[in-house]
RNA sequence: GGUCGCAUAGCUCAGCUGGUUAGAGCGCUCGCCUCACAUGCGAGAGGUCGUAGGUUCGAGUCCUACUGCGACCACCA
C-alpha cells in the first residue's frame, strides 16, 4: 500500500481505459433512471482537435457524474461518413496517382472510400478514447451502417409519402469544384472587394439612347433575359415598355417596372439574370421570362444553353467554354471595347463560397431534392418556445428561432458519389426521355423525369411494369442522415428496447457552429418520426481559441494539438483544464501555461495522497461507516470542519454540475482540495496523529481517508485517471471508482459553528504569520504572542493554542485581558509578536 | 443592413436572480529545500469593475446612450 513517489500519467491511463473498458463499465447498469446522450459524431476524416476534445470532455463528466449518481447511463458513440469531406480526401489520394473518380467509376470509387474508412477512418476514435471517454463502445454507429442506412431510407420514403419531399427545378447554390449542390447554410458569405460595373444597354428602337445598369458579375449579361427599374422612378419612366438589346448577345429583352428595385443602389436600374440569381429567378417567375442556364457544371460557359434557344452569332463560339472569371474579363473587354462600359467602382460585397472548399458557389439551375420544410419548423420552435427543449445559455435560443421562422426549403440532394444513394428509381420506359446516359455508369435526369420512391429497390416499374429501372445518381446530404442520429443508433425504425428506454435522449453537447446544421434538424426529424423532441438539454460550449483570442487554424499556424499536451501534462491536467475554462457562453482561450497549472494541481493531489497513505496502518476502511456518522461531540474542531467544509463543497459541486457550470464545479474542487484539505486540514492534521491535541489517533486516520475518498469521488468525472489510481491504492483490488456511489452530504455534517470557529482561528494565525514577515523573522524562528480582547475569545484562542503553536510557529503565547478589543476579530487580539 | 454577445487586477477569466472590506489561476515581489508536495510552503503588491447618464436606501450586477471588440444571420444588384 503505497504511492509512488511521482505520478506518470503515460502509465496510468492506457492501463485504466483497458480495464475500465474489460469491466464493462462503460455500458448501461442497474435500474436507475436514464440518462442518455449521442455523441456529436465526428468526421471519419477528423482528427481529434481542441473542439472534439472539449465537447468529449464535457459530454463525459456528466456521464461519468451520472453514471456514479445511479442514473443508468448510455453514451452512443460514432463517426459521420462527411460526404463531401471524405469524398475530397479520398480523390485527393486519387489525384496523387493521377487518377480521377470519373475514370475508375462509382462503383469502384466508393469501394476505394470504404477501404480508406476501415482502414484510416477511425483514428479519430481511438484519439477520443485516449481523452478517457466513457462512451459505450458497443453501441458504436456509423451513418452508413446498415441500420442507420435503412433509417436514412425509411425517413426519406415517409416525407415522400407525406408530400414533405419534392424533386423539382429551382435555383440552387452550386459549388463548382465539388460538382455538387450545397443547401443555404453550407454557403459561407464573406466580406471581399469587388467592383460594380456600369453597363449602358442601349434601346432596340433607339439605339442611340439607353439604360445604364450596375453589376457586380457582368459575365451573367449573357444570360440576362430582361432589365428592371422601379416604377416610380422619374428618372426611366420615359423607358417604361421600351424593348432593351443587349450588347454581345443582340438579345432583344423587356424593361420591367418593379418595385424590388432599389433606385438608391447603383444606377436605380437592374439587370435581370433569372438564371444566376436568387432575386433575378424570383422576378423571372413574376414575369414568366426565360431562364437561362449560361454554365455547364464546372462554371464554363455553356454554347449550347444559347444554341438550344435558337440563339446565334459568333460570340457563342467566342464564350463557350471559357471559365466565368474568364468570361468575365472578355466581357469587360468587350463591354469596352464597344463603348458600353460607363465606369467601374470598387464595391464591398458578400461572395458565397463553397464551407469545404471556398470556392466561389454559382446560383445554378438544377432539378434536386428538397424537404418542404416549414411543416417540420413550426412544431420544432414550439418545442423550444415552450421549453420542452432547454437550450443552455438560453442567448442561443434566439438564434434559433431567428434562423427556423425564416427558414427556407432544404436542398438535400448532392451530386457527388459517397453518402446515401437516393432511394428513388425512374423506369428507362416509363421515362426514357427524361434519362440521359453518360459515358461510364453515368446517368443524368431532366427535372421531368418521375421518380419512383422505395425503401428498397423495386424490380419492376409499379406503371408498366417494366423491368429496366435506374437508381436516382445523387446522394443526401450528409446532415440529412446526421439529423436522425439520436434515434436511428438507438435502433430505429425498429421499436427496439433502447429506443424505449433511452429516447428522448437527456443532453446534448455541441458546438453553435452545427446549431442549424444539426440540432435543428435533429429536433425537426425527432418530432416528425418519434413525436417527441431528441433531447430535453442542449448544452451549447464555446470555441476553443488560442491564448491570444484568435481561431485556431492551419494557415495561422496557431494550432495546439491535444494529443500533445495530453502526451505533456497529461490527460486529467488537460481535461481538468477545459472543464475549469469552460464559463457559460463565452469562448476559451486556451494557453499551455494555464494546463501546466492544474498538472501542479493533479500533482498536489497525489501528494496529498501519499501523505495520507503513509499515515495510514491498514484498519481504516473497516469503520468508514462510523466516521461518517459520528456527532459532532464525539470530534475535535477541525474535523468538524472539513466535514461541514466537505458538505458544503459537494453540495456546490453537484449544482455547478447540474446546471452546466464546468467552470464552477472545477473551481470549488480545486479550492477544497487545495486550500482547505491541503493547507489546513493537512497540516492540522499531522498535530492529531502525533497525539499533540488530544483526541484518537484512529479517528484522524480515518478522517483523512474518509475526506480524500470523498476529494478523489468528487473530482473522479473531471479527472478519472488519477482518481482510479489514487483510489486503487487506498483499497487494493477493490471495484472501480466508477462504480462508487457520487458523494451526497449528509445533513449532520454541516456545522456552522465549527466553520465560524475556524475562520476566528486561522484569520488569527494568518495574522501572526503577517506579523512575523513584517518583523523579518527567520521562518524557523518560534516567537512570543500576546493576545489581548474579550475573555470568552481568549478561552477560545486558548484552546486552539497547540495548532497555532503549530501553524504559525509560536513557542509561548500570553492572554491579556482587555475587553475593549472587539470581539470575534482576530486580527485586532493579536496584540504583539515578538522575538524570545 | 439585421440580431446577439463581450468590455472586471500585468495576462486569461469567475462574479447566476442588485446588499458586508470585488474573487481565482497564471505572472510579479519578498522570505523559505518546515519530515506529502520546490509541480512546493508562507507573506505581499496590484482593480475609480470601457465612457456618460439614469433607476434604487444601495449597482461590477438593472435601464439608456456612446466607444471599442467579436460572433451569427442577410438576395440590395
Amino acid at each position: 500500500m503505497d504511492l509512488p513517489k511521482a505520478y506518470t500519467h503515460e502509465t496510468v491511463e492506457p492501463k485504466w481505459y483497458a480495464r475500465w473498458l474489460e469491466w464493462g463499465l462503460f455500458e448501461p447498469r442497474g435500474s436507475g433512471t436514464p440518462f442518455s446522450m449521442v455523441i456529436p459524431p465526428p468526421n471519419v476524416t477528423g482528427s481529434l482537435h481542441m473542439g472534439h476534445a472539449l465537447n468529449n470532455t464535457l459530454q463525459d463528466i456528466l456521464c461519468r457524474y451520472k453514471r456514479m449518481d445511479r442514473y443508468r447511463v448510455l453514451w452512443v458513440p460514432g463517426t459521420d461518413h462527411a460526404g463531401i469531406a471524405t469524398q475530397n480526401v479520398v480523390e485527393r489520394q486519387l489525384a496523387a496517382e493521377g487518377l480521377t473518380r470519373q475514370q475508375i467509376g462509382r462503383k469502384n470509387f466508393i469501394e476505394r472510400v470504404w477501404a480508406w474508412k476501415h482502414q484510416a477512418g477511425n483514428a479519430i476514435l481511438h484519439q477520443l478514447k485516449s481523452l478517457g471517454v466513457s462512451c459505450d463502445w458497443k453501441h458504436e454507429r456509423f451513418t452508413m451502417d446498415e441500420g442507420l442506412s435503412r433509417a436514412v431510407r425509411e425517413a426519406f420514403v415517409r416525407l415522400w409519402e407525406e408530400s414533405l419531399l419534392y424533386r423539382a427545378e429551382r435555383l440552387i447554390n452550386w459549388c463548382p469544384r465539388c460538382k455538387t449542390a450545397l443547401a443555404d447554410i453550407e454557403v459561407v458569405h464573406e466580406e471581399t472587394d469587388g467592383q460594380l460595373w456600369h453597363i449602358r444597354y442601349p434601346l432596340a428602337e433607339e439605339p442611340s439612347r439607353g439604360i445604364v445598369v450596375a453589376t457586380t458579375r457582368p459575365e451573367t449579361m449573357l444570360g440576362d433575359t430582361a432589365v428592371a427599374v422601379h416604377p416610380e422612378d422619374e428618372r426611366y419612366r420615359a423607358f417604361h415598355g421600351k424593348k432593351i438589346r443587349l450588347p454581345i448577345t443582340g438579345r432583344i429583352v423587356p424593361l420591367l417596372a418593379d418595385p424590388y428595385v432599389d433606385k438608391e443602389f447603383g444606377t436605380g436600374a437592374l439587370k435581370i439574370t433569372p438564371g444566376h440569381d436568387f432575386n433575378d429567378f424570383e422576378i423571372g417567375n413574376r414575369y414568366g421570362l426565360d431562364k437561362i442556364s449560361i454554365f455547364d457544371a464546372d462554371a464554363k460557359l455553356d454554347g449550347q444553353a444559347f444554341r438550344a434557344r435558337g440563339e446565334t452569332g459568333d460570340w457563342i463560339a467566342r464564350y463557350d467554354g471559357k471559365d466565368r472569371f474568364e468570361a468575365r474579363r472578355m466581357v469587360v473587354d468587350e463591354l469596352r471595347g464597344g463603348g458600353y462600359l460607363e465606369r467601374t467602382e470598387p464595391h464591398r460585397h458578400a461572395l458565397g463560397r463553397c464551407y469545404r472548399c471556398s470556392t466561389v458557389v454559382e446560383p445554378y439551375l438544377t432539378p434536386q431534392w428538397f424537404v418542404r420544410i416549414k411543416p417540420l419548423a413550426e412544431p420544432a420552435i414550439e418545442a423550444v418556445r415552450k421549453g420542452a427543449i432547454e437550450i443552455v445559455p438560453e442567448g442561443w435560443a434566439n438564434s434559433y428561432f431567428a434562423w427556423m421562422d425564416n427558414i427556407k426549403d432544404w436542398c438535400i440532394s448532392r451530386q457527388i458519389w459517397w453518402g446515401h444513394q437516393i432511394p428513388a428509381w425512374y423506369c428507362s420506359r416509363c421515362d426514357g426521355n427524361n434519362i440521359i446516359r453518360g459515358t461510364m455508369d453515368e446517368i443524368t435526369l431532366t427535372k421531368e423525369a418521375r421518380p419512383i420512391v422505395a425503401r428498397e429497390a423495386p424490380r419492376l416499374c409499379p406503371k408498366c411494369g417494366g423491368q429496366d429501372l435506374v437508381q436516382d445518381p445523387d446522394v443526401l446530404d450528409t446532415w440529412f442522415s446526421s439529423a436522425l442520429w439520436p434515434f436511428s443508433t438507438l435502433g430505429w425504425p425498429d421499436p427496439t428496447q433502447d429506443l424505449k428506454t433511452y429516447y428522448p435522449t437527456s443532453t446534448l453537447v455541441t458546438g453553435f457552429d452545427i446549431l442549424f446544421f444539426w440540432v435543428a434538424r435533429m429536433i425537426m426529424m425527432g418530432l416528425k418520426f418519434m413525436n417527441d423532441v431528441p433531447f430535453r438539454d442542449v448544452y451549447i460550449h464555446a470555441l476553443v481559441r488560442d491564448e491570444h483570442g484568435q481561431k485556431m487554424s492551419k494557415s495561422k499556424g496557431n494550432v495546439i494539438d491535444p494529443l500533445d499536451l495530453m502526451r505533456e501534462y497529461g490527460t486529467d491536467a488537460f481535461r481538468f483544464t477545459l472543464a475549469s475554462m469552460a464559463a457559460i457562453g463565452r469562448d476559451i482561450r486556451l494557453s499551455e501555461e494555464r494546463v501546466a497549472g492544474y498538472q501542479n494541481f493533479v500533482n498536489k493531489l497525489w501528494n496529498a495522497s501519499r501523505f495520507v497513505l503513509m499515515n495510514l496502518n491498514g484498519n481504516e476502511n473497516n469503520a468508514r461507516q462510523e466516521t461518517r456518522a459520528l456527532d459532532a461531540a464525539e470530534l475535535n474542531l477541525p474535523d468538524r470542519w472539513i466535514r461541514s467544509r466537505l458538505a458544503a463543497t459537494i453540495t456546490e459541486a453537484r449544482t455547478a454540475i447540474d446546471n452546466y457550470r464546468f467552470n464552477d464545479f472545477a473551481s470549488v474542487l480545486y479550492q477544497f482540495t487545495w486550500h482547505e484539505f491541503c493547507d489546513w486540514y493537512i497540516e492540522m492534521s499531522k498535530l492529531a496523529l502525533n497525539g499533540a491535541v488530544g483526541g484518537r489517533v484512529d479517528q484522524s486516520r480515518r478522517f483523512l481517508l474518509e475526506v480524500l475518498e470523498q476529494i478523489l469521488l468528487l473530482l473522479h468525472p473531471a479527472i478519472p485517471f488519477v482518481t482510479e489510481e489514487i483510489w486503487q491504492v487506498l483499497g487494493p483490488n477493490r471495484p472501480s471508482i466508477m462504480s462508487e456511489p457520487y458523494p451526497k452530504p449528509e445533513r449532520r455534517w454541516t456545522d456552522r459553528a465549527a466553520e465560524a470557529e475556524m475562520d476566528f482561528f486561522m484569520e488569527a494565525i494568518r495574522a501572526i504569520r503577517n506579523l512575523r514577515t513584517e518583523m523579518n523573522c527567520p521562518p524557523g524562528r518560534e516567537v512570543k504572542v500576546v493576545f489581548c480582547g474579550p475573555a470568552e475569545d481568549l478561552a477560545a484562542l486558548r484552546s486552539f493554542e497547540p495548532y497555532v503553536r503549530a501553524l504559525a510557529r509560536v513557542g509561548a503565547a500570553e492572554y491579556g485581558g482587555d475587553g475593549e478589543r472587539p470581539k470575534g476579530a482576530a486580527t485586532a487580539m493579536v496584540g504583539s509578536v515578538e522575538l524570545y
